[in-house]
DNA sequence: TTTCATTCTTAATCTACATTAATGCATAGG
DNA sequence: CCTATGCATTAATGTAGATTAAGAATGAAA
């Protein structure tokens, strides 16, 4: 699969952008591109809550683009974070661009083929937030994303899969003893 | 928004398909469409888990289009169902009618706009499982999908929350007294 | 109508996970 | 180097929701 600055034909140099660690890529009511493209590093999507509290929906490492972020804007007043878990280069995508862009119908399927692939990964954290109780959760994470664990804390990790930090220790520890 | 037979120019007559209460629009391991437009009634798509337990991961209504449904394939060995809560009318695209239809730029937007809110939708879904407690999922369903409760039976609705059917039930004669 | 099957409700018990709290480990800054 | 400050672990107690079971309501079929 090409990348995706190709597939639009952007101007690499004037689009893409570099974030440390901890900064912020996104805040609410900041003016919001309609998706993000990672070229290098991890970051972070979530919210916070009306008790104060961080909720993970999404990692983005490197090839992934993360989902329309303003489709979450209609369920305010909850309000969404981005921000770098590493040193990032990222390309933000505006709808604009997206329709200015002379798009072959390749290139358009192209497209909609990650739309689709993101789409399915959130298809599948329903399934299994629905389905199942945090250890398969968790296992299942590590065999979809062997190359987080190591650049992720396991804090936040714990907030992705929807249980407490505690509660992954203690999962994590019975599975290294179980083995 | 102009129905998606319009854009894509299907001949409606021979690609409507109608089904009765009950029957199923699809089972595993049969030719699947890539996504299926619901002109009336409602359908539901389900997954049976390891243990024969039923999970409803989406309802749709009419003027609902349900998500590249291969995508959910990679998440094997659980089966994905599609069957029928009334007298339905569907249409299956199919990604040749996309790429086969000579779309202006107009309307390829539009449908990335039904595939979008339908990815908003499964945001939505993923924040609230995350953090919410089932009463305010339950309450979230009901401004949601304010023709739904009527149309569809409680068990259904108690899966799709992603709690026991007893549960639903507890938190319905709690919401009833306590207004 | 009567009968049979599903669905819904209510209540008792059980379990996974949250919460709280205390202790040990890091990594960063002085 | 030493000492914060945040992160991970472990254990205790609490709670939302699962499970089980029994009865009531609904609805379809004879």
């Amino acid at each position: 699969m090409s990348e995706l600055d190709e597939i639009l034909n952007i101007d690499i140099d004037s689009n893409i952008k570099s974030f440390k660690k901890g900064e912020f890529i996104q805040k609410p009511d900041e003016p919001k591109a309609n998706a993000i493209y990672v070229k290098k590093g991890v970051i972070r999507s979530y919210i916070i809550d009306d008790s104060g509290k961080e909720h993970i929906y999404m990692f983005a490492s490197e090839g992934w683009i993360t989902g329309d972020i303003e489709a979450v804007k209609f369920n305010e007043p909850t309000k969404l974070y981005i921000d770098c878990i590493e040193d990032v280069e990222v390309i933000f995508i505006k709808k604009d661009h997206i329709n200015e862009a002379d798009l072959s119908k390749e290139k358009m399927q192209e497209i909609m083929k990650k739309v689709w692939r993101n789409m399915a990964k959130l298809q599948n954290r329903i399934l299994l937030l629905i389905g199942s109780p945090a250890v398969d959760r968790y296992n299942h994470f590590l065999e979809t994303y062997p190359e987080l664990p190591n650049r992720v804390p396991q804090k936040m990790i714990a907030s992705y899969l929807g249980i407490a930090p505690e509660a992954l220790s203690t999962i994590r520890s019975k599975l290294a003893k179980g083995k």
